[in-house]
DNA sequence: GAATGTGAAAATATTCACAGCG
DNA sequence: CGCTGTGAATATTTTCACATTC
């Protein structure tokens, strides 16, 4: 979505696998295939997407995308802990364009109650199922030390949301029905560690988004 | 290495792959198969490491895994950027315990030069580069908005560091020699959202770390 | 001419299954 | 016996290559 946005912002109407390919390093087949693949998950029939001979339309593709990779619906989500991170990701601004949106935020800690950050007053834990459910929220944020996240995780799973961003550094154990996406700062500085390890005895690159 | 971590809290001297395995969600020869795999990458010899009929020893195979993923070494990095992102690094202190350990901070506003943050002072982005190299760090943390990140790399890059960890949302361009791992909290967030929406499709589980 | 969509081929990864060891 | 280490068997992914379409 990133390089088709960028070809868009230079002006291109239309951009060929290959050129895909070379902005992110990959092989051309590997975009054609993946956009069949992914597209082939629409349902219904969505039919071929490029042109031979012309390539993709950039924004008829990401408008695709968008609808299969579920961007295009509208997201709430709930933070609970408003720590560093929860105030990172609070100011951090970048969701709304996405469709995301953070509709409340939570927080365990008396003295947090009460307060506001940003827009949005901190609620008390303890309120988390009921005001879940009345605002309809479909993700919960895990942004609490790693002793609370098991029950905050329940707590949401409980209260019934679809999927979780746990930022506590432990897997979670959680319902077959959720998903959930883990973000782990100590994991990535040690996936750094080990590829610049590795990049010391093997001449090859290594790059990922965790 | 968290999973073998809780079986020794649990009091448990050896485990087997098996045991591992249902931890982890995984198959056991996924295991045993992706531990050889990891310890030839030990240049030398270093022997099976399993015992059969028994298992493997908890604190010998998490030294060689800390030894094979460079996580014996003491890695300094250094940070750019405090607003929350780098401000909530700073206060996760999770860090040092895994042999990483931030040796300075830096940040482009005139503003935050020469605030504390914790044990840091800020220091003028202008220095990067000496300072880097005068400090001996290896790693660059960028935590700046995303008009800024490539500049900023270029700069670690031009202080020798080996290995970036990039909260920028956008792919940074980088030597072959300088190993980068993305942290895209919007990335992650639409992971979240496809999975849920693949979930409704087909009745299968998708969990993964980024 | 340029570039897609896709079978077929090659490369990788996963799983099975079992000989062998403590 | 319980469990490792690993060949062999599957399954999946990646790449190639080309007939087809605009």
């Amino acid at each position: 979505m990133r390089e088709l946005q960028s070809f868009v912002t230079q002006g291109r109407q239309t951009v060929s696998s290959s050129a895909l390919a070379a902005a992110l390093g990959l092989n051309g087949a590997v975009v054609r295939k993946d956009l069949a693949l992914l597209l082939a998950r629409m349902g219904g029939r969505s039919g071929p997407i490029g042109q031979s001979g012309v390539g993709y339309d950039c924004a008829l593709l990401m408008g695709r995308i968008r609808e299969v990779t579920g961007s295009d619906r509208q997201w709430k989500a709930v933070l609970v802990g408003c720590g560093n991170i929860g105030r990172a990701l609070l100011a951090y601004g970048g969701f709304d364009g996405q469709g995301f949106e953070i509709v409340a935020v939570f927080d365990a800690k008396r003295a947090m109650v009460g307060k506001r950050l940003g827009k949005h007053r901190v609620q008390a834990a303890v309120d988390l199922r009921r005001s879940v459910r009345s605002l309809g929220a479909t993700i919960g944020i895990i942004a609490v030390p790693r002793e609370a996240a098991q029950s905050v995780a329940d707590d949401l799973t409980g209260a019934g949301v679809q999927g979780i961003l746990n930022f506590a550094p432990m897997r979670l154990a959680a319902s077959e029905t959720i998903s959930v996406v883990n973000v782990d700062l100590s994991v990535s500085l040690q996936q750094l560690a080990f590829d610049i390890s590795a990049a010391r005895s093997k001449p090859s690159v290594r790059e990922g988004t965790r």
